[in-house]
DNA sequence: GTAACAAACAGACAGACTGTATGCAAGAGC
DNA sequence: GCTCTTGCATACAGTCTGTCTGTTTGTTAC
């Protein structure tokens, strides 16, 4: 029953967003009444918050299988160009990383839901809050860890992931928009290639 | 009268957002009845929209007059070093550009009402319209002159423009909620001279 | 077996808000 | 002086949300 509820809202919440979604519509999709939503969920902001947790505990997860897989499959990177040498080994995680959350985002709905309408809705840090702080502990840890190897140029870490993680967001509504992630996932790769540390302390540019 | 209305409007939107502010309370806090905001206004939605682009062109103006300024002295960019060599001009002119962007965006509550009211109330694709593609455009043209002039390694230029201008869109939201961008700043020019072309072709890595 | 109780749901109700339609006053044009 | 338009105030209808009350079903105690 809840998760009829919450398949029925996340269907409408995609399609027209949670302010054109009134609660009539999304119990009449669901075939109950409006007495049994309010039985379930205190209202409709608390509806939407478990769509919300639903679908990012579902990236979530997809993300841990795609770590899992890469992990056990790690000697070929799934790169275009098959050289295994030229960026550090974290930055190739990290851009797997960003790989399998782009891939995790393309699921239909998912970017509006997660990136459009639950900051809104809830605001970003209860947004954060739902996913635990996940996704971006992830992605800290990650670039942490490349630093840590000399992969990466050493940042403001706090800084450094949030404004990664927009790049990422962006990338993956971009991909819902186009169909595409190719271009989005280039830029991905140069960007962070580009922050590897510079070889050598060069005196004169 | 309009304009009363949409300075009432803009901080009772910022103040409480968009779907929690009711027109009672704007035209209370306008002095005026609810009949002369629909006699000015289509709709609620149109009110909204008003305040919308009054902002955006706010925005765009500041950036033009830091642009003149910048062009006018541009012997010294600003940078806390004073190394005038080391990335390529157009590089340079790029960070000004993000830094002009930030200082643009703080002003109290701009950053809730274009980056995070204005995409759920009325659709990025609007909101670009709104701004007339100005600070896409902008950006854009900003990047295609460093590709052209050698100082950036070519890269798809529409995935490029829109994973950047993300980046300094969550600058602006972190430096809003930090009350500092100096750490978003310092990651933004390492991410930008990191996407200068590599000195010269390598044969091995 | 039944009596008490809790949980799941259905329906009715009050309050609030949005958008529209109508009414009224003041100035412009002739 | 009359009309017509503009600017605004008021009244109204429709819809939504959240709450309250009632009904049914299942479970536990005796």
């Amino acid at each position: 029953m809840r998760g009829r509820l919450i398949a029925a809202a996340r269907a409408l919440f995609v399609d027209r967003g949670y302010a054109d979604t009134g609660t009539p519509e999304i119990v009449a999709a669901a075939g109950v009444t409006r007495g049994a939503l309010y039985h379930h969920f205190a209202d409709k902001q608390a509806l939407f918050r478990a769509v919300v947790e639903t679908e990012a505990a579902a990236v979530a997860a997809a993300i841990e299988d795609a770590a899992a897989a890469g992990d056990a499959e790690s000697t070929n990177g799934g790169t275009s160009d098959g050289i295994p040498a030229a960026p550090g080994h974290g930055i190739r995680r990290l851009v797997a990383g960003a790989r399998a959350y782009l891939v995790a985002m393309a699921v239909p709905g998912r970017t509006r839901l997660l990136l459009v309408e639950a900051p809104a809705v809830l605001g970003a840090p209860e947004v954060r809050a739902i996913d635990g702080g996940h996704a971006e502990r992830t992605l800290r840890a990650g670039l942490e860890e490349a630093i840590a190897a000399g992969d990466l140029r050493a940042l403001p870490l706090p800084a450094l992931t949030s404004l990664l993680s927009a790049l990422f967001d962006r990338a993956a509504l971009d991909a819902a928009a186009d169909g595409d992630a190719g271009e989005a996932m280039t830029v991905i790769e140069a960007l962070l290639t580009g922050l590897a540390p510079p070889p050598a302390r060069r005196e004169n540019g």
